[in-house]
DNA sequence: TTAGTTGCAAAGGCTTTGCACGCGC
DNA sequence: GCGCGTGCAAAGCCTTTGCAACTAA
């Protein structure tokens, strides 16, 4: 483990909080070091996972984590609908957007373009001040499409 | 009225649930015209409006109704978070993106670009089949924005 | 010490489901 | 008449809230 005197990383998640103002707990560092390892986590997952790790920690504590992660700009939540449930990345600050596969709910990164962000200016702002941009492109993956060709072609096309 | 013989005009909500597959009710053609006329609205208000003209409908029904309008590409629901009520719209096929204030929750629509689409193809598809984009700009709108103002102003700046 | 966090339980809000009745076609 | 739609009630799911106990700073 790091000590706590170790150099300024910035990727750093004991100095990362800190520099949030926020306290130093377990759960918060767990919390992120479970959301870098699995991106696009939900809320469950990341509450089992950050159990297996402290051993007992409340669902409603994880929320918390996760709110508090995310008000504080080092965690990025991603809605794929109103029904379903939140899932999270570490926020990179590299203003990426998503793919959503409509039958298995598997989710991708995608770079919408390289270096700038065209889409990030409406053409006409209605005078509101923007602050982000959620993209999200809906569709069918390579697997789903592959299933559901199979399955169509054994009901006799 | 349009009688039922009426000429084909591509926007007559009868004849577009016809052509939808779907049966003609008064639910529908009600909710048809709610949505046509309060654009962004939420269930709950579309429910309330078309209490308003036939009396008493179920809310479940309406539900049902925007499930299955949603379904036919008749309406188009427009997710503002997966915490908050969806919105719908009716779906005019051209890619228009929208606004959202965090504050106050006003939603507007915004042509992403005129003519063309850019942002609807992104540098790498992961082999995905895209279907739709939703493009959500979160900010403040006017209103939000100077009622903020006044209020720090008066917290002495 | 002291204020920010966690734990626990419960409520809250939007949405879906199941089955019987009714109506469009 | 047949089958889709609607009515009604209830449950389901993710999320938030309230308050006491704890611990990082």
């Amino acid at each position: 483990m790091t000590s706590s005197h170790g150099p300024v990383t910035g990727t750093d998640p004991h100095e990362q909080l800190r520099r949030a103002g926020l306290r130093v707990t377990a759960p918060r560092l767990a919390v992120l070091d479970v959301v870098a390892e699995r991106q696009h986590a939900e809320t469950d997952e990341i509450a089992t996972a950050v159990r297996e790790r402290l051993g007992s920690v409340s669902t409603q504590a994880v929320y918390g984590v996760l709110q508090a992660l995310t008000d504080a700009g080092l965690l990025r939540r991603v809605s794929t609908g109103s029904r379903s449930a939140s899932r999270y990345e570490v926020h990179h600050h590299d203003n990426h957007h998503h793919l959503l596969c409509r039958m298995c709910g598997r989710l991708e990164d995608v770079a919408c373009v390289v270096g700038e962000a065209p889409c990030l200016e409406p053409s006409d702002d209605h005078g509101f001040t923007i602050e982000a941009v959620d993209v999200l492109f809906r569709g069918v993956c390579p697997s789903c499409r592959e299933r559901a060709a199979a399955a169509e072609h054994r009901a006799g096309s």
